[in-house]
RNA sequence: GCCGGGGUGGCGGAAUGGUAGACGCGCACGACUCAAAAUCGUGUAAGGUUACACUUGUGGAGGUUCAAGUCCUCUCCCCGGCACCA
């Protein structure tokens, strides 16, 4: 290596004048020659095979883009220009999932129009996706809010409308009695009081629009077959939608022998060993469970579990409390009456709900008939040893003791049991997945497409007449006991549509979820005003191919959208009836102090000043060598320098470049560049972004041990480097004499790597104790591999016997002697 | 409480059951400089040694295996979600 410092060497690029790296003149000069050139739009006729890359887009907030957005962006961007230059035709759009509580609420504090505010905060964002490289296709741009997006938001509701999806129904919603307004969870502070005006949080019963979408449970369920997302968010949906096989057993009141409580088990048997029953404060039937003399108790006991979020009286599951209303029930197997409780730990908003109390077999049930002297029953001892009275008997085996079954297994008993109740019991499917909630009391989304007759009969707006606008004459978006669009008069009443005489509107917007339940669909053929989006554009680009977003949509969006999807699929919209093939999480990015990144702590990364102060290139590397993608983990801003000195180092590679290098270094050269390729394209594909990084820094290494580098692999390397760092691999690019742009590159293709030697692991007794190095060209048999081991001189201290008792030898890998 | 995910140097992290700590940060020393910054070079798990040798080591306790960060059981700790935030 020493004597090509004495040689003269030429270099390719010594004519130019050296110049230094201007991240923020190059940055700038290529982020807006892409975007006028519309570089990365997609064509909807292309031959070529489709690869449709998708981020979770945005809600966008005041406070800009933020650096958790940018690592999921890049991760999608890298693939997005990776698959470009393998020969694919890439989607990658963006859009703005603008309607939302925090505008609103903004909006009500600084007195500003909700619209205006999303559209100075939607420019900012798209300028800081410009600045930071993404390569989108802005001609694709949606934006949630818009009239032109928002009319099939509407459409949807109408069809799920038409198909019996979409319906009306009671439910408890939490209420701030100052504000005389609902309000979303996040709004009420852990003590159950308003976060805006202090007032005590009460549940309040109002009638709400619902999506029927446990219709589509099971489906839900096998269909997460056909995907390629991480196992934890199947298993998150699975658990969700709570599917579960059991019996449904009607326990009449004693004092009508009329009504009925449905309780649902999966253990029949346990009605043995049940001695009481408790509903939700939320049941329908706690009026009539309720004697006089209990009612001011047990009223006052709804009255303050309903004052409690869902959270807290979960939290409260360590002390169980109850209250006896006064009623009995029958046991239908046994005729015993058991008395009927009210607690605010069954959290169920399914007014049917009850439990059945089984304290000799639960442990919950156990320490709440303790608290209420209720009696212990067990039917079940241990098939040895003697039954421990002093607490619950869980174990899923043992003897059955009550009489009728005496002696028989958990298993015979259950036969038995469902067979003497005859038509008493029912087997039944549970689920815990509820129908979701899409009205709310809010401003700022889209209106509701219902309109309701003096007589409260509910008219569909016809599609013609959509959008339904978003009323600009509101006053107060804060609601005043009703809906903020009930305020304005010329939305709320309109001509019938179908007949004689006006009609009132439905005052309630809708989820924001439904917004961004098919938005994917709309990216196809985003100006298309005539259908949600054409049918062959909608299968050509579906499904996405890779959409990366973070893990806590995994009950929310993640399973709408895919509700959704087969809803359109089922009515014969679409031909696929799964969205996303494959799916993965990226991880938080929190602050230096390794807390989640807030205001409050005075610890938030600005991606648009980062990419001020050391360049775009730099942050994105930063974000993807920080660790993977999925992980959790915390900003360095002494890491981030790190990775600038390497685009810096990057930079000055163009000195490196040679006309001509040695046999020996050329050699190596490509044997170089070669593996980076190989690693880069296996990392790449398994999105393994920050071993692509340490690849880039360790060829990097490498060029700078050997001192030079030929221009045809500095040109591969431009290239490999490119997903990740477009601006300076395109400017370099140029620099070197190559035509615009990188980006529309082929990927470079690289010959397999042949290792001359193999490096096999000597072990002895199991550990480690050296090496051996092989001709990969020569077939070794056991033999002489072991006869090689021996020999080796470092060896040879702890081969002190000639006797093995074994020998084991895995080629390529290890060979291990145990003495 | 229920469900899900994690614990590897001073730090971020790497490791198809086969040499733990790649790559980067930090730190130390050296070169350049009047000096500093920047840059470049060398070293860097802990104990031990002038240096080697050697020993220990992936939250903790067991187990499977010739071989465990990796597989199994139990346990402790941390993070995320829990239906009107998106």
């Amino acid at each position: 290596m020493d004597n090509i410092k004495n040689i003269k060497v030429t270099r390719e690029f010594e004519s130019k004048q050296k110049q230094e790296y201007l991240h923020d003149k190059i940055e700038t000069k290529w982020m807006n020659r892409w975007y006028k050139d519309n570089l990365y739009c997609s064509n909807d006729s292309s031959n070529k095979q489709k690869y449709f890359a998708l981020d979770m887009f945005p809600y966008p907030s005041g406070s800009g883009l933020h650096v958790g957005h940018v690592e999921g962006y890049s991760a999608t961007d890298i693939q997005s220009r990776f698959k470009r230059m393998q020969g694919l035709e890439v989607l990658h759009p963006m859009g703005w999932d603008a309607f939302g509580l925090p505008t609103e609420n903004f909006a009500i504090k600084s007195g500003r129009n909700p619209n205006e505010l999303t559209g100075e905060n939607i420019a900012t964002f798209k300028s800081q996706c410009l600045r930071v490289g993404l390569g989108i296709d802005w001609k694709r741009e949606i934006n949630t809010s818009s009239p032109e997006y928002y009319k099939w938001t509407q459409w949807l509701f109408l069809k799920l409308y038409e198909k019996g999806l979409a319906y009306k129904k009671k439910s408890y919603v939490n209420w701030d009695p100052i504000d005389q307004t609902v309000l979303a969870n996040e709004q009420i502070l852990p003590d159950g009081t308003a976060e805006r005006s202090g007032a005590k949080v009460v549940k309040k019963e109002m009638e709400q629009w619902y999506f029927k979408i446990t219709e589509y449970s099971d489906r839900l369920i096998t269909d997460l077959d056909k995907l390629d997302w991480p196992e934890s968010t199947k298993k998150g949906q699975i658990n969700w939608i709570g599917r579960s096989e059991g019996y449904q057993i009607d326990f009449p009141l004693l004092a009508d022998k009329k009504t009925y409580l449905h309780i649902f088990t999966k253990t029949p048997e346990m009605l043995l060993a049940s001695t009481y029953v408790v509903i939700a404060p939320e049941h329908h039937l706690v009026d009539k469970f309720t004697l006089k003399d209990k009612k001011n108790e047990i009223d006052e006991y709804i009255k303050n579990s309903l004052a409690k979020t869902d959270t807290e009286r979960m939290k409260g599951n360590k002390i169980i409390s109850g209250i006896f209303t006064g009623s009995y029930v029958v046991n239908p197997l046994t005729s015993e009456q058991l008395p009927v409780y009210v607690s605010e730990n069954v959290i169920t908003d399914d007014v049917n709900n009850t439990i059945m109390g089984v304290p000799g077999h639960n442990k919950r049930d156990f320490s709440f008939a303790k608290r209420n002297n209720l009696n212990i029953t067990y039917i079940l001892k241990p098939s040895e040893g003697t039954l421990d009275t002093t607490k619950p008997y869980l174990k899923n085996e043992g003897l059955i003791m009550s009489s009728g079954y005496e002696g028989s297994s958990i298993e015979e008993s259950r036969i038995k049991i469902i067979k003497d109740l005859g038509n008493r019991i029912k087997p039944i499917t549970s689920y815990k997945l509820k129908d979701w909630l899409v009205s709310r009391e809010r401003y700022w989304g889209a209106p509701i497409p219902i309109a309701y007759t003096s007589d409260n009969v509910e008219i569909p707006i016809p599609e013609k007449d959509l959008p339904i606008i978003l009323p600009s004459d509101i006053a107060d978006y804060r609601p005043k006991g009703k809906a903020p669009l009930s305020q304005s008069e010329s939305f709320m009443q309109i001509p019938n549509p179908f007949g004689s005489g006006e009609v009132t509107r439905e005052p309630k917007t809708l989820d924001t979820f439904v917004d961004s339940s098919f938005y994917f669909l709309r990216f196809c053929d985003p100006n298309n005003n005539g259908e949600l989006a054409g049918k062959a554009k909608m299968e050509k680009w579906m499904p996405v191919d890779l959409y990366i977003g973070g893990a806590e949509h995994t009950v929310g969006h993640l399973l709408y959208s895919r509700f959704i999807t087969k809803v359109l699929y089922d009515m014969g919209y679409i031909n696929f009836d799964e969205p996303f093939k494959k799916l993965r999480h990226q991880g938080i990015v929190l602050g230096e102090d390794h807390r989640k990144m807030s205001k409050r702590w005075g610890n938030v990364i600005r991606p648009d000043q980062i990419a001020e102060k050391y360049g775009a290139d730099s942050l994105r590397l930063y974000e993807m060598f920080m660790g993977p993608l999925e992980q959790a983990k915390p900003w360095s801003t002494d890491g981030l320098i790190g990775v600038n000195r390497f685009v810096n180092r990057v930079w000055k590679m163009i000195d490196k470049v040679i006309v001509s290098q040695t046999e020996d270094i050329l050699i190596q050269d490509e044997k170089n560049i070669n593996s980076l390729i190989n690693k880069v394209t296996s990392h790449f594909e398994q999105g393994k972004y920050n071993l692509a990084v340490s690849e880039y820094m360790k060829y990097l290494n490498g060029v700078e041990k050997l001192g030079s580098i030929s221009k045809d692999s500095f040109e591969k390397f431009l290239l490999v480097l490119a997903p990740l760092a477009p601006f300076i691999a395109e400017e370099l690019w140029e620099r070197i004499g190559n035509e615009y742009s990188i980006h529309l590159q082929n990927w470079p293709s690289s010959s397999e790597v042949k290792e001359e030697t193999i490096v096999l692991s000597v072990q002895i007794n199991g550990k480690f104790r050296g090496t051996l190095k092989l001709d990969s060209s020569i077939d070794f048999s056991e033999e002489e591999i072991i006869d090689l081991a021996k020999t080796q001189q470092d060896l040879s201290k702890y081969l002190h016997t000639e006797k093995y008792k074994k020998i084991i030898y895995i080629p390529k890998k290890v060979i291990n002697i145990i003495l």
